[in-house]
DNA sequence: CAGTGGTCTAGACCACTGC
DNA sequence: CAGTGGTCTAGACCACTGG
């Protein structure tokens, strides 16, 4: 026996929607973490009071937006970032050679500052609320490729440090998601084409003035709560950003 | 009782997706043309001598595809760019103020030429056969935006002229649909930042040497079969590509 | 082998559309 | 109202994994 077919809420929602609800309040609340085994459908279906089915059909909907990953013969697991597959899963940037793309971090500054109209405005939190703003480039074959600014709310990142940064071996999505427990699912980005000034000419040793590929990113973690804003400063040469319309 | 629960094939492949060959040959072969009603699941089911079930499995997926669209209370079409939702379906650009974006067509030219080893790739065509080169510019209340070369192969467009392009009123892929019966289901872009040379800056209103967003595209037709290959160059000043990653 | 996800069925009922 | 897609169930069986 369902618990209730429909909800409070003014519009009808169906069953495997409020259970997908509670699944993901589960995934906030931390009950599951990063790489670990969620409990068997036939399990949570007992729990929800609810048949298999529609079960299944909520973890369809996380599997989809790769919030959960199923493997079948062992289990379902909450996806993360230090997963292989998912190592680099928002980096859209890849040689024309079809190589794949491992780069090299190489961070350049970490700075408490206070939030700017634009960073306040995508992160969500009132202007001059502090942030970190960090600079850092990104080497493919010791080649400087990427130039990107990183904007963290503060709060949501206590202790952060240039050294915890530099130690840490990973993308950055894995270190959020391993040392803040902060796991990213969705990200939202603007690209346009500009000209490269001075410093960033520099960093990414090239003549100023060059054509470069600004990729402003906002990404989010559960709930569409956004965590992180981005500015990519990125060479096109021999490199391409890659995306699939459908 | 099912047809069969296996196929020949050496692996595994369940019924529903039998039926998603089964429904997309219907749709290559013109069974149901693009704006129409395909038959209800039941009747589909009765068909296929399989359950509702699994038919919806299977039409659940090319819907995701976008290749089929539901309406509930109606029945199931087959997705257009004549419809108003999917008219600029495959179009990323988009101006920073959210406004929505209906571009105006300027034709530039149409010549016939030889494929080169680029277009032959892309196209899965031989180097040397005949292709269609278009060129045109889109223009934004009146500002020209993006100009783009179009090149089609021309056994698969024939009699195909500036004046047939120039009186049609909506996009290409409008064009191909409903006067070639080739619908666009997918493409595949590279983006690149680039400096304009003299020729694009003229059409564009620049300086030559601004830099410009270089979008690469493939597009494809059921089947994966390659149809349309474009280079678009596009300003990025007040207007960006917008793309969600998940 | 037991346990997991994956497929398929048959049937009941709900929500939406348009006549 | 009939007809469509959408939800939900209960149960059978298949495919895959690992001990």
């Amino acid at each position: 026996m369902p618990a209730a077919k429909h909800s409070a809420t003014p519009s009808y929602r169906p069953l495997y929607e409020q259970i997908r609800i509670l699944l993901t309040q589960s995934l906030v609340a931390g009950e599951w973490k990063p790489g670990e085994m969620i409990p068997s459908e036939l399990e949570l279906a007992a729990r929800y009071r609810v048949s298999q089915g529609t079960v299944r059909k909520a973890i369809d909907a996380l599997a989809s937006e790769h919030i959960l990953v199923r493997r079948q013969g062992k289990g379902t697991f909450v996806a993360s970032h230090t997963q292989p597959a998912y190592q680099y899963r928002f980096l859209r940037v890849m040689p024309d050679t079809g190589e794949k793309l491992h780069p090299q971090n190489l961070f350049l500054e970490l700075k408490k500052v206070k939030a700017g109209a634009e960073h306040a405005a995508s992160l969500k939190i009132k202007a001059t609320t502090p942030v970190h703003s960090i600079k850092r480039v990104l080497l493919f074959h010791d080649r400087p490729l990427i130039h990107d600014e990183i904007v963290l709310a503060a709060a949501q990142f206590p202790g952060l440090t240039l050294p915890k940064l530099e130690e840490f071996k990973g993308s950055m999505y894995m270190f959020y998601e391993t040392v803040y427990g902060l796991r990213m699912i969705r990200a939202e980005e603007r690209l346009r084409s500009v000209a490269a000034d001075a410093a960033t000419a520099a960093h990414l040793n090239v003549a100023p003035g060059a054509p470069l590929l600004c990729v402003d990113r906002i990404a989010f973690t559960y709930g569409d709560k956004p965590v992180e804003w981005r500015r990519g400063l990125c060479l096109t040469d021999g490199f391409s950003y890659y995306n699939e319309l459908s």
